[in-house]
DNA sequence: CTAAAATGATCTATATAAAATACACTAAAC
DNA sequence: GTTTAGTGTATTTTATATAGATCATTTTAG
């Protein structure tokens, strides 16, 4: 992930100063995600993701809309609440 | 995303408590996780894509290791550095 | 219907991520 | 080769996300 943000940085001649001040976080920010580290907000790299070109969701991208909307009538089926049996089922027969 | 991660979570039938326990967060964390705040650890998001089986680099994850050497290479191969060039280039002929 | 359990929402204390800054090192432009 | 912009890394301070607890609400199992 970092290093496909890094890739279209550079890809892009963007400076890492550059980048960062695009995306409105700091320099160091930057270059933790290009880094690969775990801890940062998710909307940040998903940000940077967008603004260096990177595809996330490569495949259903091109009907990403219609996805979205699929995975909502999905939800709106399941159960609004995941419940475990009180009782063991009778399955020892 | 969140919504993704929370249709894995009831499809395997999953309670908010497991799931965070699993992923050893909080069922606070989830939830906001679930509800798409932008201000989480990606770490934990990817975690929980993974345990719930949400794929994210769908198109290339048939062939992801191959895919991150490839990756690896282009860098190799790009500028360390990027640099403005100091005075503009003769290009009004 | 009823009871128990899961979820949603909100609050506080605490841990920690992020910004800001500084400095050394590297490498591109000339 | 020289210069200087870009990068790597560390530190300190500040802001804030997280865990944990609590209460209300919803919803499923019986």
């Amino acid at each position: 992930m970092g290093q496909l943000i890094r890739l279209g940085r550079t890809e892009r001649k963007l400076t890492a100063q550059d980048l960062a001040d695009r995306a409105g976080i700091s320099r160091g920010m930057l270059q933790r995600i290009e880094k690969g580290d775990p801890k940062c907000e998710i909307g940040v790299v998903f940000e940077l993701a967008v603004i260096v070109g990177v595809k996330l969701f490569d495949a259903e991208a091109t009907s990403l809309a219609g996805h979205i909307k699929q995975t909502e009538d999905k939800l709106a089926l399941l159960p609004k609440a995941v419940r475990a049996p009180r009782k063991a089922v009778d399955d020892d027969f």
